[in-house]
DNA sequence: GCTAAAAGGTAAAACGTTTAACGTTTGAGC
DNA sequence: GCTCAAACGTTAAACGTTTTACCTTTTAGC
């Protein structure tokens, strides 16, 4: 008597009197060259249903040498912004019948090479990189590649490697930001940047200062401060508005992300300043907090969810080997969420 | 010539002159029974490290048929209290060589069982529930038993059946913020409750009110608030509030979680209160942005990383049948950490 | 020197699939 | 009535491990 063992093709074959190769066949509906009478077909299947076939993903991938499984290596998984990816990323591959195995970097920038060993050891179809920085991109990106281990970026474009990737606007994001500021008379408008290791922190300097230039606000390194630390919390977004403090402050600012925003606000109303009185501030990611924040924060919002799903779609499809290259650099459009913080929402 | 093919015990047999069985033995290393001489246990190993193997997990889980994967449900990936205990569960399983799949509800409570399903379809060896609400129990809980799959709880207990769970202990943690508020003079202190659903909320119902009892002021259902909706996010907080300040609002609030502290605290904002003199707030996790709210927020830490690998752990002695009843149910100390918003922080 | 057992190792089967190669039956064409 | 395909299946091997059962060579005991 079998005891909470699980169903094989076996089982089905003797209950269906047809061959194990037969079964496997239905099961698989090889519809192009099948060979198989539609009445063994039905046959199979209603067994098949009847006791309740799980095929084994072990034997499988055993057998065809292919892995339904794929990688994820995030930065940060505390952080919201990570959060809604791999959400993203989990809707969408649960969909197509893979599942994705996450790892968490926690800021430990210089461990991607054993996350990526893991990873390996576990037989992952693909890998799939959300804001981790390649310090070492030689070593491990060419290694995957040689192996035929497909990789997509999120967030992150390499610029030396022809790698999919899938990503925001960051230029049009900081464009969008600070044209807002501007707009509402700011001229003083200072920028926190994320760490030079984060390709956006370029990408949204050049959107900024674009911005100033269009509207012929003089540029100003001084209105510039950048953390050099790479973990993405509230404490850099303070720490970096503390020595705007020590200075002369801007009116109004730009900050890294919704998080740097925060502490960037604590920091300026423990120096007594009001909010957006004395300082306009715009956010970015627009993350489901940021609604909240006293003041509701005004940001540029990244559409993550989907930046999760198309990634994890485009990695599937890169593992399946359909992936077109056109298809393969994804920008998506950011989009400016208008709230108190800058003086002008609601 | 073998192309990007992985390595296997044949590989090393054969460079050793050995037999894949002693290939075998010597890399599991079965130190008990195991009948190889040094020199040949030297000579493989040194072989196995040159052409750097790597075991197929697919042949030995089809092998053995053990999996060293487990699934993990979670409430909703956004949520930072999530992330941190998923962090948590990823750092002790990759550290015994097993893998979390993580899967999340994103709050469609009620998709548990499709959930379940698929860890199952995926040879999960145990299961994770972090902060789902198990209206189905006896069908999944049941099932899941029946076939000898272990699962662990973490954050909430289900009382009907013995299962193992690592929680923070609730009851002292309301205990505590409510306490604190007593000491700081406060007579009307409002209590915003997750739903019912969620047994946290009672057992945090009870701490206030034993709290109350201890301190002698008078309890009263009409200082309780209670969340309907089972997402977990600042909006919770923000409509409890407001139903409180459309009567006759507390001069303190204990609430559920850090976030419906942001939504509350941004709700008594717009009604032009200010935070702490009109009201104290009290939150409850100790997120990483807590810290930085305006003002920062004095709330019951919960030792989320700590929850998380507590929880790992015990799943895999689970499943590796080493699980002893009496390290079986895990109650962690809840800290008050004290901040600015109950007007008593530094 | 003989026997028994220990030591060191191997062959082969099994796990549940997929797939290449091969049978058998049926029916059509003439 | 024969031949040839097509239609419908099947057999058996293979994927990379682990494990059971067995085999050979030493060594020890006397």
């Amino acid at each position: 008597m079998r005891k909470s063992m699980s169903i094989t093709l076996q089982d089905i074959a003797e209950q269906a009197h047809v061959s194990v190769t037969t079964a496997s066949k239905v099961i698989n509906d090889k519809a192009s060259e099948i060979r198989i009478s539609p009445k063994t077909r039905d046959l199979v299947l209603t067994v098949a249903k009847r006791v309740g076939y799980k095929p084994n993903p072990f034997a499988q991938s055993l057998r065809t040498k292919k892995s339904r499984s794929f990688g994820v290596v995030v930065a940060e998984m505390r952080n919201p912004y990570f959060g809604a990816i791999i959400s993203g990323i989990e809707q969408a591959s649960i969909a197509r019948g893979y599942y994705p195995l996450i790892s968490s970097l926690e800021n430990n920038f210089g461990e991607e090479k054993a996350c990526v060993e893991v990873h390996r050891a576990n037989r992952a179809a693909g890998i799939l990189f959300a804001g981790t920085v390649f310090r070492l991109e030689e070593g491990i990106l060419h290694q995957l590649a040689e192996d035929n281990i497909p990789v997509v970026f999120i967030g992150n474009k390499v610029e030396a490697l022809r790698i999919p990737y899938v990503d925001v606007d960051n230029v049009k994001g900081a464009f969008l930001a600070t044209e807002h500021l501007i707009k509402l008379g700011h001229r003083r408008i200072g920028l926190i940047l994320g760490p030079d290791e984060i390709p956006a922190s370029a990408k949204r300097w050049k959107g900024y200062k674009r911005a100033l230039e269009e509207y012929g606000v003089q540029y100003d390194k001084r209105w510039v401060e950048q953390e050099t630390q790479l973990r993405s919390d509230p404490g850099s977004g303070y720490s970096a508005m503390m020595r705007f403090l020590e200075r002369d402050p801007p009116t109004a600012l730009c900050t890294f992300n919704d998080q740097y925003a925060l502490g960037a606000i604590r920091a300026a109303v423990e120096k007594g300043l009001t909010i957006p009185q004395d300082l306009a501030v715009v956010g970015f990611d627009n993350i489901a907090a940021a609604a909240y924040y006293s003041p509701p924060l005004t940001t540029v919002e990244q559409p993550m969810l989907e930046m999760g799903k198309i990634a994890a779609n485009m990695l599937i499809d890169a593992i399946e080997g359909t992936l077109k290259e056109e298809r393969s650099f994804v920008i998506l459009e950011p989009k400016l969420i208008i709230r108190k913080s800058c003086g002008a929402g609601p």
